[in-house]
DNA sequence: GACCTGACGGTAC
DNA sequence: GGTACCGCCAGGT
């Protein structure tokens, strides 16, 4: 079902600069709240397309995804964008947590 | 077609 | 408050 995946990508593309959200949000928004894995297992593949999936982080702001990203890509883009650390590998969720099921509804 | 795996989450202890 | 375990859906072997 690619038809899936491409969900997941508009709304990571939906995800504003500065911001990030949580696998689990992302699939309660796609109606499978309990399909958190496979919205990281999408990203994997939008790893190699334009969509910002460095923005997308676990429930605990930890950056799991950061190996399947070449170096620190991942953490460099997020430092860009203001967010603030509070780890090395850890990005302030309950800072710059935004939820597409209040965003869009 | 069955089994195993995977960028996770929530609950239980 | 941290660690451990089970559950979830989809895809590949």
């Amino acid at each position: 079902m690619e038809d899936y995946y491409q969900r997941v990508y508009k709304i990571v593309e939906q995800i504003p600069k500065g911001k990030v959200t949580t696998y689990g949000s992302i699939a309660r928004y796609l109606g499978i709240a309990s399909g958190a894995r496979m919205v990281g297992y999408a990203l994997n593949k939008a790893a190699e397309t334009n969509i910002p999936a460095h923005r997308v982080v676990n429930r605990n702001g930890e950056l799991t995804g950061r190996a399947y990203f070449p170096d620190d890509t991942m953490r460099e883009r997020l430092k860009q964008e203001n967010i603030r650390f509070i780890d090395e590998y850890q990005v302030d969720i309950d800072q710059h947590l935004w939820d597409p099921n209040e965003e869009m509804g």
